[in-house]
DNA sequence: CTGAAAGCGCTTACAG
DNA sequence: CTGAAAGCGCTTACAG
């Protein structure tokens, strides 16, 4: 059906050896021969075929993106840095969605290697994971937001430890001395880290933190805030470690009639997106989702250039931002 | 490095043939030299490269699905329904966001042909897209949201008329006659239909629609309700034909401290995302996303099996909804 | 039921 | 600078 090298070789009267040469244009061809190919090729509309050629020719031009949640706007925003990236140097990326489920990472960890990919850009849903299976194939692989306990990986992210600590000491600087925390899963260390950070603004004996865990979802948000406020009866304050869950919280504070910063006082994570300001007069701790996105895939690039060096760090940390509501905003 | 067919055969004792079709379980093998197989590829960790496999059976494991935002949480919940159907199927997705250009587009078709994917499902960036290259090449194709106008194509949407008629007689039952719109760019049919459905409500001589066009996203939807705010005085309500210029919208019209419905009536689009219901006093018409994206997996599905078949209905219509604000909404 | 062999569409040493 | 030929890792008629 589709024009094949060989038919464009034989419409050009040269060897398929020389329609290849021309065009990947890695080695030199005669200017005469040259135009006939691309001639050739114009006249049978004539496509490279990739497969074949990975199959040739592996480490080519394939990455897999691996999320916890693509419903997310935090983890769309990546994707959209790594496409991004990816695209100028012509690679093609496919997104696999974990819904932070290790079997279905395992899955689509098998399916990338199967694919030949040439790199994996992954978010991991707990720091267990198991990616041997791309180790031994060899395959880069960059992690996104936590570390991996078992491997030793490029792994970018937003310094979570500071962005506790810009929570924490905006929190104490409003003077709250009881500070109700809606974190993230028990396993997962981002979240950790996050509450650590904050839990160092909190050590004096006047002051007490208690933490509440939740799905980063909105429903676990909200579940996790009601499960506070209904037990924490002198709460002046919430600090939640991720967006959606950061919304659920809203969603309940504003069903139990209660106003911010009046009643409860709150400090979110990556609220800015977009479409959520109008949501958001609290404050929050934001990262840049876009150019993590854009740093995993250098990185990936360097490791692929590097032909499987381990680069000079492995943690490559952006510095988190402290966004205060603005003026504008309504409640 | 990662062990071969060949590796396995020789391990087992028998021909690649037999390793190949133990592995793809269609042709029977004897039971002894089946297990002898799968003890084998056990032992070497043997993974089947889908590359190779592919070259010498197309028509496989590979869709493209080719969005117009992938940072819209309306196409995100389209991939997420897609997703859910390949993988019940082993199908891997490629994700491409072409940002509404015509280009980037054309981009992704080339990739996705030159990956010999199985098939693919797009959101047009407007009716005149190119998919010649597509046709041509025989991949099956199935067109969300609206059709081309150059092919016939099978299409899933909802049926934007009479999500424009939901909006049209809410807003007429509540006794409004000025009518802004914030419609979507003027080449597509989509927001074109569904003005079309609320005007189809607004035909008496005392009444009045205003249209402004807008780009899709937040900021278009705030210039454009700028401008109608402006110049339209006795504006009553506004009618937005998508999510995220809703948005806009909203923003806006808060930054001006209007209130809905005192000031003006607001009736949006698909604002049935659980992260921004907070954000939502304002009745929506809505569709659903996820359910779409199923239904066009299906249709592919279908595609596939009969070999190019056209199916019997190229328009899948789904119905749109109209969400009333809940009574739990703040403002 | 099983194997030897051809072939999918490319790329790349190897000669010339 | 160019071509003939081998080979990437599978699958599948074709024999037996």
């Amino acid at each position: 059906m589709a024009a094949r090298i060989q038919d464009v070789a034989a419409r050009a009267g040269v060897s398929t050896a020389t329609v290849s040469r021309v065009l990947s244009g890695v080695d030199f061809v005669s200017v005469e021969l040259s135009e006939r190919v691309w001639r050739a090729v114009r006249e049978l509309g004539y496509r490279r075929n990739r497969v074949a050629r990975r199959l040739r020719r592996p480490g080519g031009e394939m990455w897999a993106l691996i999320v916890s949640d693509i419903e997310n706007r935090f983890f769309t925003s990546v994707a959209r840095g790594v496409e991004d990236v990816a695209n100028e140097s012509g690679i093609t990326v496919f997104i696999g969605n974990t819904d932070n489920d290790p079997e279905r990472l395992g899955r689509y960890l098998e399916t990338a290697l199967a694919e030949q990919v040439a790199g994996i850009i992954l978010t991991p849903t707990s720091p267990d994971d198991d990616v041997s299976s791309v180790i031994s194939a060899g395959t880069p692989l960059v992690t996104i937001d936590q570390p991996l306990s078992s491997a030793s990986l490029p792994t970018v992210t937003t310094d979570h430890h500071i962005g506790g600590q810009l929570a924490g000491s905006f929190l104490a600087a409003r003077g709250h001395r009881t500070i109700g925390v809606v974190a993230g899963p028990q396993p997962v260390a981002t979240w950790n880290t996050r509450l650590d950070g904050l839990m160092s603004c909190f050590q004096s004996s006047d002051t007490r933190v208690v933490v509440e865990r939740g799905d980063n979802k909105v429903a676990g948000g909200m579940a996790a805030t009601a499960h506070l406020l209904d037990n924490v009866p002198s709460l002046d304050a919430l600090f939640v470690t991720n967006n959606l869950m950061t919304i659920g919280a809203l969603r309940e504070i504003d069903s139990r009639g209660l106003t911010i910063p009046g009643d409860i006082d709150v400090v979110g994570y990556d609220l800015n997106s977009e479409e959520w300001t109008r949501s958001v007069p609290v404050t929050s701790v934001n990262q840049d989702p876009r150019r993590i996105g854009e740093v995993a895939s250098r990185t990936l690039l360097d490791l692929q250039a590097g032909t499987g060096r381990v680069p000079s760090s492995d943690l490559i940390l952006l510095e988190p931002h402290l966004q205060e509501p603005a003026a504008v905003g309504l409640h």
